[in-house]
DNA sequence: GAGAAATTTGAAATCGCTTTGAATAGCCCT
DNA sequence: AGGGCTATTCAAAGCGATTTCAAATTTCTC
């Protein structure tokens, strides 16, 4: 009994260790081993030294809360998203791309889930309200999102990913979607193709609004009429693919090519054509915008897919890179970056068929 | 100037409010304030509708890194993610099922994504070290997980989604995939199949194993030797089904069954029958195992496909369930749950083939 | 070698909450 | 009227970090 010493309580060998008790362990103040972490100037080199050679003996490491209660900032960003839609394969690429820039800045990403758009405004507020988060991402916005003044509102820092014609000034990282299926859409009348559908994402979001605005260019530049019997807006599934490109294929004047508005799309309708006895390049041609999933590879179908393709991973990196950006203090006027977007044609695009009589 | 009063320090008024203010908002002390709302029996109950209804209309929710800090419990659980491998549609609805049920209370995911395993033991350490979560999930165990000894050392609570033989109590819940492979592939040999591939996942993995297990099990109960031609271990895209089953085709002796790891080897798979010119579900018959993906559903495939099936989104609710569980206070030794696996049948499986001359 | 300047360290305040222990007020009894 | 309860409320002490301000020490400068 008498062995342990008094005068020091013996914390628990379990509980991790405090700056006060690597302190004590070092005889020296919490203030100056504090600094010596942090890298301030006014510490001697070579207590410096001890004490991180210590710190990282002893695998200290400042208490997070703590640490954000005295700093003010959390170290961590908000992702809000709406369960069931959202957390499909291109929010976890996205993911993936800010996870990647995150990390080596030790900033952790806080996955908010909920269920309906009045949640999701409910979230923010408490986000906000409780400072969880030092920035957000504001994702899948659409044409005009309220989502955005709530954030001013709420003053927290954010970065949009694709934009909105809200009035206000917001950081923000788009792909060029309009000029990307525009010059998708002209490569295939120039292959001869006049009915082309459009199967695009979801009425009312930005880019789906873009990629129309693309279409349309393209078919007014060349002076052929748009059907709308032939503009589709779905979620990206395999299954809406699959379901619209059957139905059009079976009208009277039925589409000779498709634009489909992901790879997921892409791959009912493909099935689609096949089901029908078409073979696509040949009958049918197709292409598919690729956010490039690394288990989707449109250079290992078959055939091969011609594709206007924007790595979405990246994007996710470098809203990651501008929101840090932002916290460093750079205004948000400054920060706006729109992605141009390649077409990649392959074996799934070939000239329009001769005989239209089928 | 003098309008305002002296005494009281004026707050910027874009900085949330502090229990502080609310409680010189109400003439009360932050104790009672504090307790009013979370709920402690000593307070009056006019006082407690009072407080709760100001805090309501002025928005008032207490700072996070000030209540974690206090009551030393983060509201936020933890999942590391091998960045590129990991974060795929899987661990999506992996996530999405979590994020479902933590939402509801409050609790917050927070993702990490590491480049490698060195990376991921890191991740644990840090996090662990700077207390930025209540507990873990622990995923994609492999036979032998040494993960489990780091998490039960560093004392951080976990549940481990899937199975490992380390020789520790641990609370995991994983789905029975040696029964379902084993019926699965018992199905087939029932059909007459003879030479049955398996595109098992990565080498390793507990479930990978497991199947295996399964695949033999079932094989070696109707006395059909296994051909080690015939098994294959990969991760779970398109490209790899595709490869696999192509070359499998091409054997001498070609298997007239697949059972595939997931749906986007499915895909794969899939392409290749075609692509050899032969018709699924006639020619060749597939069983895929099937995760639940809203965006790829089994029943709206061409021809429908026969899988085994269990809704990996479901088990991402219950494991929050879980862990919730264990930070009330149950015995991980309590926590195991075996979920059974359905094994679907649709069009994409048929009795073998007559002729084998091809 | 004395005083000024620069370097290095530390005590204590602070961040915003919870919680312990004490104080006050109200009520019932005898 | 005074003692004993109970019901409410509050002041102050944490939680574990950062940071301000002051003190102690060393190094210059002349």
């Amino acid at each position: 009994m008498h062995l342990i010493g008094a005068r020091e309580t013996v914390r628990n060998q379990l509980a991790a260790m405090r700056l006060k008790d690597l302190a004590e362990h070092l005889g020296l103040s919490q203030t100056t081993v504090s600094r010596a972490l942090n890298g301030y100037p006014e510490v001697n080199e070579a207590t410096r030294l001890r004490v991180a050679e210590t710190a990282e003996r002893l695998g200290y490491r400042p208490n997070a809360s703590a640490l954000r209660l005295a700093t003010g900032r959390s170290g961590a960003i908000g992702l809000v998203l709406r369960g069931a839609e959202e957390l499909g394969p291109h929010m976890s690429e996205f993911l993936a791309g800010m996870g990647g820039r995150m990390a080596t800045e030790e900033i952790d990403i806080l996955v908010t889930t909920v269920d309906s758009y009045q949640d999701e405004v409910a979230a923010y507020r408490r986000i906000a309200a409780s400072q969880k988060v030092d920035a957000i991402v504001l994702h899948s916005p659409k044409v005009v999102d309220e989502r955005v003044k709530l954030l001013k509102d709420l003053r927290i820092p954010f970065v949009l990913h694709g934009r909105t014609n809200i009035g206000e000034t917001v950081a923000w990282l788009d792909i060029d979607n309009t000029g990307a299926v525009e010059r998708a859409t002209g490569h295939l009348l120039d292959l001869g193709h006049r009915r082309i559908a459009l199967l695009n994402g979801i009425k009312g979001r930005t880019f789906a609004e873009h990629r129309e605005l693309g279409y349309l260019a393209a078919l007014s530049a060349r002076g052929v009429p748009f059907d709308a019997a032939l503009m589709s807006n779905s979620v990206f599934t395999d299954e809406a693919g699959f379901r619209l490109a059957q139905s059009m294929l079976q009208m009277d004047s039925p589409p000779t090519a498709f634009m489909a508005g992901s790879m997921m799309t892409a791959l009912g309708v493909f099935r689609a054509i096949r089901q029908a006895g078409l073979t696509l390049g040949r009958d049918v041609s197709l292409i598919a915008h690729d956010d490039v999933f690394p288990y989707l590879n449109a250079d290992n179908m078959f055939p091969t897919m011609s594709t206007t393709r924007s790595s979405i991973r990246q994007a996710g990196t470098r809203v990651a890179e501008l929101i840090l950006q932002i916290l460093g203090g750079k205004k948000i006027d400054d920060v706006h970056e729109l992605w141009p977007v390649e077409l990649v044609l392959r074996e799934s695009t070939g000239p329009a068929p001769q005989n239209v009589t089928r």
